[in-house]
DNA sequence: CCTGATGACATTGTATACAATATATTTTCT
DNA sequence: AGAAAATATATTGTATACAATGTCATCAGG
């Protein structure tokens, strides 16, 4: 794929996880090819690429419309990403932690440490965590050497707030709390892949991805509250 | 998509399942495209939607090449297909099994046992078998409600040798012998998920996947041998 | 006034033409 | 003769033109 493709295609998957499209609205191709400056013919791969990872349906002569989440539906999708990451984890256990990845895996458990220990967390730690954390869980994932497994997370990573960097990307009251247990959620989870736990390895992990739903809940209801202004990357159908 | 281009990207799909090109062999567009009789921009999206599947990469502005999928690569997707369709089994036995879906799996079940109760298996039966089995591990899913995970699963079906209808297709000496145990298998796990038995119905679905790896390994062998011909579906780097 | 048909319009689907990039071949210089 | 540069060829990437299909509005008929 050519890099304005993948171009086009990565702002169009970030235009729908910003709310740019109404939930269920039609997208016609020469509308969005204007406003992206480009012609028909990648936003229509574009389309094609994002109807495979769900934020489109598109049918036969008659387009494409944006699909409309509910947050069952990334709770979801979060539950997939648990299972899977949980399966990564287990294999991880089983076949022996190697040393680049421990390595990797400690220096994520001290950036963690470092951010919590804060008094008071402000927007850019929130985002180093959400980076540290992806680094984490992709440490674990690479590590479990099975490339079908790695294709299937990719898949759930590309439904908003569903990868694990966007865990703490929004600033609320229980952000400091989240990370503080998903940070020790990390450090049981590496104690169990270095002893060679499995099956501890992967329950752990599986929990861990509640964290991402309970952030997801709390943002779920300050919408409904209408207390909080909605975040852009927030346009789901909340019903 | 189109009908034509869902028809081109099938056919591609299958090509490549049924070792049209070598592993690692480069695609040219234009090639492909005459080969076919379409023209070029249908093949593009084609093959940036095998990409997104697995079958083929693609490097910018250098076209895209077959993957070469081990026997081990395969076994890791059935891996993953086996800890998802576990996750859906588990989520149905807690949920609840809908009426209509144990009346499906009830039919299954009957189909699965006419065919393993003749005395000789044909090639026919094998596939009807395969038919039926797709249909049993679609009702779970499907009865599962979680599009997510019916997405990872699809996933893995579009490799070769992951889907479930695929389990009997080549006939063996082994293949009745496999289709006892599976059909074996799939009485214990109606009866979990009837009972609501989420934690069982998890484990057997899991360990039901390896009924498929079982498969996939007296293929393998049998290639190595030399003894069986190699059934045109499998091109797999076997080192 | 509502229902159904007919035509105008819009949008999608496909092919082709052109530009940009990579690959292969030839040519030139040491 | 071997290596590097330059040209030629092939292939990909993008845009646009045309055909096919779907959508909508208008109008006739009940």
């Amino acid at each position: 794929m050519s890099s304005q493709q993948a171009r086009t295609t990565a702002r169009l998957r970030e235009m729908i996880w910003n709310g740019a499209f109404a939930p269920g609205e039609r997208i016609t191709e020469s509308a969005l090819a204007s406003a992206l400056g480009v012609s028909r013919t990648p936003v229509r791969v574009a389309l094609s690429l994002l109807e495979q990872e769900g934020l489109v349906s598109g049918t036969p002569n008659r387009g494409f419309r944006v699909e409309a989440y509910s947050v069952d539906d990334i709770s979801d999708a979060i539950d997939v990403r648990g299972t899977l990451e949980g399966m990564a984890a287990r294999l991880v256990a089983e076949k022996g932690l190697p040393r680049h990845t421990a390595m990797e895996l400690r220096r994520c458990l001290e950036i963690g440490d470092r951010i919590i220990q804060k008094k008071l967390v402000t927007g850019d730690d929130a985002s180093d965590y959400g980076e540290m954390n992806e680094r984490f869980h992709c440490a674990i994932v690479e590590a479990s050497g099975n490339k079908a497994l790695e294709n299937g997370l990719d898949l759930t990573h590309k439904l908003p707030f569903v990868a694990p960097q966007t865990v703490a990307i929004h600033v609320s009251i229980d952000t400091k709390q989240q990370m503080t247990v998903a940070q020790t959620q990390h450090w049981l989870i590496v104690e169990a892949l270095e002893n060679g736990e499995g099956a501890r390895a992967e329950a752990l992990m599986r929990e861990h991805a509640n964290v991402s739903k309970q952030a997801l809940n709390v943002i779920g209801a300050s919408i409904e509250s209408g207390e909080h202004p909605m975040p852009p990357s927030l346009r789901i159908v909340t019903a």
